[in-house]
DNA sequence: CAGTATTACTTGGCGGGCCACATGTCTACG
DNA sequence: CGTAGACATGTGGCCCGCCAAGTAATACTG
C-alpha cells in the first residue's frame, strides 16, 4: 500500500470539498456553513435554549452562542430570556428567518443533488450505511471509550 | 422522506467526528489537523516551495503561510529563501520534524483503524470507491463548472 | 529594453469549532 | 433555609480555511 489512512485522507478531502460547496450555495440565502444547520433546527422547532441547539447539532455551547448572536445580527432570530429559567436564553425565528427556509432548503436540495450525482438509489443507500457506520465508530471512540456496555 | 440532504448531513456530522478524532490523536505529536498533512507532503518530498504544498494539498497560499509559520515555531521546520527564485520560499525539515514522522504515522494509524473499525477489506474498499465518487461529484462542481470535455 | 502580465507570498478580516474560565442561576440535600 | 454542585451562557484564545488586497520578483511581449 502506497498511503498510509486512505480513508481519513479522503474523509478530510471530501469535508473540505463539501464545504466549499455548501459554502457556494448558501452564499444566496447570505448564511455559511452551519449556520444553515442551526435554522434548520428552529424551523423543525422553534423557540429553543441555546443548549437544546447544542445538543440537537452536537455543538459546544460557545458555538452555539457565537452563531446565534450572528443570525440575530442579521435579524434572522431573536433571543430573550426564558421566562421560567433566569440563566437560559430562549431562541426564535423572526419573519424574515422563516422566509429564508424556502431559499435554504433549495440549496441544500442542490447541495445533496450535486454531492449524490449520479447514484443509484441503491447506491445512495449504501453511502447512508457507510457514513453512520463511519460516524458512530468515530463517536463511539469519542463518547464512551470503554465505558457503557 | 423525513430529511433533506441526508447524505450532506451525514457528510458534516462525519467530517467534525473525524476531525475531533484526529485532533485529539494529533495532540501527543503536539499537532492541529491539518498540519499532519503539510509535514507528511515534506517526508514525502523535502524542500519544497510553499506553492506546490498548497496545490498538493489543494489550499490556498494563505492557508499554507499560516500553517508553515506555525510549524516553522514550533522548530519542526525552516523557511528559507529560494536562491533561483526570490519570490518564492523553500521549506524544509528540520531534524525534529523528521523526527515526528513515526509518531504521526502511528496516530494515523490509529485513526485510520478507528474509522474504519470493523470493515471487511471488502468494505473497505467499497468505502474509499464512495468517497471518492462523492469527493469527484464536489470536485468536478467547483473547479470546472462546464469547462473541460 | 521597457511595460505589462503572472506568480509567490503576506497580512488583515471573517466564519466555524473547540477549550478553558468566569458569571449568574437553579436544584438538591443536609 | 443555606450552601454545594449542576447548568446555561458569555468571553478570550487558538487553529483551520477561505477571500481580498498588497508587495516583490520573475516571465513574457512588443
Amino acid at each position: 500500500m502506497k498511503e498510509y489512512g486512505e480513508v481519513s485522507h479522503l474523509v478530510t478531502r471530501v469535508a473540505r470539498a463539501h464545504w466549499a460547496a455548501a459554502s457556494s450555495l448558501l452564499q444566496q440565502c447570505g448564511l455559511y456553513p452551519g449556520q444553515e444547520l442551526l435554522l434548520m433546527r428552529l424551523w423543525e422547532s422553534d423557540h429553543q435554549s441555546q443548549t437544546s441547539l447544542a445538543k440537537a447539532l452536537r455543538l459546544d455551547p460557545s458555538t452555539v452562542t457565537r452563531t446565534v448572536q450572528r443570525l440575530e445580527q442579521q435579524g434572522l432570530l431573536t433571543r430573550r430570556p426564558s421566562p421560567t429559567d433566569r440563566r437560559a436564553v430562549v431562541v426564535s425565528l423572526t419573519p424574515e428567518g422563516r422566509e429564508l427556509r424556502g431559499k435554504v432548503e433549495e440549496s441544500w436540495a442542490e447541495l445533496e443533488a450535486l454531492t449524490t450525482k449520479g447514484m443509484s438509489e441503491r447506491q445512495r443507500t449504501e453511502t447512508l450505511r457507510t457514513l453512520r457506520r463511519i460516524e458512530q465508530n468515530l463517536c463511539a471512540a469519542a463518547d464512551g471509550p470503554g465505558k457503557q456496555a
